[in-house]
DNA sequence: CAGTTATAGTTGCTCAAGCAGTCGTTGGGC
DNA sequence: GCCCAACGACTGCTTGAGCAACTATAACTG
């Protein structure tokens, strides 16, 4: 019973070894399980990092794609489609980061429907006093670990899983420069 | 004001070019970025694929530890400690799991403190209905996107970012064996 | 221009997860 | 053997996020 070797489970590619007695060291598992657990890993260790600054993971992603636009601001849909929330998960977070200072909203001339979040200058104050550390993390935790070579290549593979795998949001607010579209690359761009 | 091109950041190696003009090009946020992008897009395909047979991505995690341990089974805090949920997180998917059938619980004959989650051959089954597929999305989304060495950079970087960033989490049943050990690589092991 | 449809944002509801506190059990120190 | 600290699991409470419903505005169509 213990012994999961079931299942005919069709096996496109072969990159692996073939002699697999157990489902679970099927070496497609192995790999998802490295990169969660390093996804995991690096979380953690941001989390404690952003938190010595008052900041959650998603109030960090926030105010950093909102002082990487424009004006330090994105509309309320723009922010939902470059973060991972909802609409409804962005006017939360917005009303606590505007609760303690960090944004505020202003209306769009425009469009009166829409509104923008704007960074106040607390807000990018406390951005940075936060992102020197943080950068700091990055470099400790997972850039540091690997010579450019290897660092380089992991990138690269990560780069086309992410091409691959990431639900098409391509967002943004309308009026972005395309120096700033070429810049942007770890948003959530290439469909 | 757009231009946030502020704060001394140290920086301790220079792998990456240094014409850095502003700071959220830097190639340590550009990193993460595609690191957590490549995450966030393989889980929603995985979570859409384990949604079809009903199973929410830590019921998978769950279900898939305890099918690998000896005997379907794992103590609640072993459990805890292999996925990444708090204890009382695992007493409530338990709970959930419990009353959809999939799992039970079982007292340990040696702890009464302790007691087993135990898969049924309910959950056994819906494993077995849901692992091929899943392992089809990892080949689709993940492994299938690199070719044999390119992946294996990938999955060597990945392996020492785990190592390194990881929170020490050792976990598992007391009785494995020392094979089962070796083989569960992506488990939470390596101090 | 009127009516319909689509879009932007918010709100009520639900649910999943963590923290802290509780209860029962175990084991070590004397 | 008794006491107390540590441990394992569970529960109440809070928080954060998504879905669906709703309102206001914009755009499209004839």
């Amino acid at each position: 019973m213990s012994n999961y070797n079931c299942c005919n489970i069709p096996r496109v590619k072969h990159w692996y070894d073939e002699r697999v007695t157990n489902v679970f060291d099927d070496p497609r598992i192995t790999a998802v399980g490295l990169l969660f657990e390093a996804h995991a890993g690096l979380s953690a260790r941001f989390n404690a990092q952003l938190e010595e600054h008052g900041l959650s993971a998603v109030e960090f992603e926030v105010i950093t794609r909102l002082a990487r636009s424009p004006g330090n601001q994105l509309r309320m849909t723009d922010l939902a489609a470059q973060t991972s929330l909802s609409t409804s998960g962005v006017t939360r977070v917005v009303d606590r980061m505007e609760r303690d200072g960090l944004l505020t909203r202003r209306a769009c001339p425009n469009d009166r429907r829409s509104s923008y979040a704007v960074v106040t200058a607390a807000g990018m104050q406390r951005l940075n006093e936060t992102l020197p550390g943080h950068l700091q993390m990055i470099e400790q935790w997972f850039t540091g670990q690997l010579d450019p070579d290897a660092l380089a290549a992991l990138l690269d593979g990560l780069r086309r899983v992410r091409d691959a795998a990431h639900p098409c949001a391509t967002a943004g607010s309308d009026d972005v420069s395309p120096e700033q579209v070429a810049a942007t690359d770890n948003a959530t761009r290439r469909h």
